[in-house]
DNA sequence: TTGTATGCGTTATCAT
DNA sequence: ATGATAACGCATACAA
């Protein structure tokens, strides 16, 4: 391995002219540097980031934070594909990422002491439980933190818009013609709540009126949940003649229950998702559904904790809510009322 | 930061004594280290990777390098899957994973590099382009390497059994009466090499001759080449009784292709998937198919490097075979021949 | 059994 | 503009 000593002895200057002249200090003359810059790479010298961090208290390393409920863990799609932005967001502004855990070999470490060990400059978090107690000690240490679709008091969050995601799809749904929606919806989470409020936010806003017995909770990314929601829907005296998903993977299980009752989508029956997951646009019919931008959402949560890393002192914790786009598909039937 | 120095000084020992008796050298006598293991909890001390890796060379943590061509990265069922086997593998012996790139911030560098600046003991390298240069560098080079699903040289390689699943899928078939099956494959790569083999192995094992236009290239994990293949296969004067898809996420395309035919499954035409995702299993008909076991796939690769490292000097490379298991699922017709 | 001294590769302070 | 030196936290060879 080269060091910067091999360097120095290489082109006659000494370490801390090296240094410097690596970190392209004023200090150093700038053919000096040219020669030292030159050296070096011709001598395929690589900075030791251990030794950096040793000095300077900065790894560049991101810790991720990523455990949910259900175990699927990465194996969710929305989940993955912040994932992948959020590593790609991360690396273009020199930062690796690493999976922040619960127990490293047998030695069991909280999150946060995980962080520590790994001397992360911060933090992101997704889809974990928010009460778990590990999660609350990390948010609320010194280390900067950023939460995605969960607001944690006062530290950053990067909020995929839930409440303009169910408006858009209402407002489209009622565009169609259709009155009797129903809407089976995740398990109770923040995100579920806000996705309700602008459900029957838009319903009011359209007067329009909605039983509760068209709302049913079903378990995200769960089609047998949602199957039997769907099932309970369209037994019911007055059905309705759209139905809203909690997401569009969930929805292969009403779309199951839908054919074994014999009916057609959009014909006997109106559809939609949420997630614009590639699933939904291979289906057919086509699934109309809200994508969530999981580009953006990475992104912006890796943008903003290096700006937190980098700024600690001045940097101000913000909300901010990240849209997504209707994708209009052939699952809703334009109907007469 | 609590550092083994405070502990020192809080308890009275030497610097040294502390640090052998936090890593439970045998030189120490055991109520010192009572003593001392007891204060460092006490007073929350954490070992800093950093410093300890300058000394031992060794950072526990492992390299990740998982780039398809298809840019999908992360957000594909199977990698994701294995990833998360793999993480899990890493994490429980004591190593966490950095992901690899090709450019950390503005600074161009090679995948061989960036494990040499994150100090990575060992790199496991999935889903990419076995031809890059970067990579060809990377697998040549002094760091202990697993490949997983292709074989180089002589590194460690963790294979799924591709031959054996596709002799298990055809045999199945065979059994319900089909003689006439398709086989749609994806882009020519050693994996799709195995199951092609396979496919012919077994069918001529069973003594059923296969035309040449019952075998369509398509891509993987892409409905819609899926689909065009099976409009062709549809088309045919003599078309198949069952179709065998790339995988399982692909056979979308075709079903959307088999049902604008007016057809259904299985009752008109049979199918069969590949990888045994989740997605398969909540289809209807469930889809029969051929799970690949991701999560040993993902631990054997974390197991074996980790062993490599090690045993550097004695570990010898080899080439793991991961046998998946037949879903039996409801898209296979029994028929008369 | 315990302590002293040194060095891993780097940056930072201070001198020259 | 450049160089000598210390220090980051830890592990280890060697001394006691």
């Amino acid at each position: 391995m080269v060091t910067i000593k091999d360097i120095s002895k290489a082109c006659g200057y000494s370490v801390s002219t090296v240094s410097k002249a690596l970190n392209n200090s004023p200090e150093i003359g700038e053919r000096t540097k040219e020669l030292i810059r030159k050296t070096a790479s011709e001598m395929g010298y690589l900075p030791n980031a251990a030794a950096r961090l040793l000095k300077t208290n900065r790894s560049n390393n991101i810790g991720v934070l990523f455990v949910d409920e259900m175990q699927s863990g990465l194996r969710h799609d929305y989940f993955s594909a912040v994932l992948n932005s959020l590593k790609e967001g991360a690396e273009s502004l020199g930062y690796d990422i690493t999976f922040i855990s619960h127990n490293i070999g047998n030695v069991p470490m909280t999150y946060y002491e995980h962080c520590k060990y790994r001397n992360c400059d911060g933090v992101i978090i997704a889809c974990v439980d928010f009460n778990d107690p590990g999660v609350i000690e990390l948010i609320n240490s010194e280390i900067p933190v950023v939460t995605i679709d969960h607001i944690f008091n006062d530290s950053t969050a990067i909020l995929s818009d839930n409440l303009k995601g169910a408006e858009a799809l209402v407002n489209h749904i009622y565009e169609f013609g259709h009155r009797k929606i129903a809407f089976i919806h995740g398990e109770n989470t923040s995100v579920t709540q806000r996705r309700l409020a602008g459900f029957y936010k838009t319903c009011q806003k359209l007067g329009i009126e909605i039983p509760d017995y068209y709302i049913k909770e079903a378990r995200y990314h769960d089609p047998r949940s949602s199957g039997l929601a769907t099932r309970e829907l369209l037994g019911l005296k007055d059905p309705p003649t759209c139905i809203m998903y909690p997401d569009d993977f969930s929805f292969i299980g009403g779309m199951n229950e839908i054919e074994k009752h014999g009916l057609s989508i959009p014909d006997d029956i109106s559809v939609v998702g949420y997630d614009g997951i590639y699933l939904s646009q291979v289906l057919r019919p086509r699934l109309t559904t809200y994508r969530q931008n999981t580009e953006e959402l990475g992104r912006k949560a890796a943008e903003n904790l290096v700006e937190a890393i980098e700024n600690k002192k001045t940097y101000i914790p913000k909300q901010i809510w990240v849209e997504g786009e209707l994708l209009v598909g052939d699952s809703i039937k334009r109907i007469e009322f």
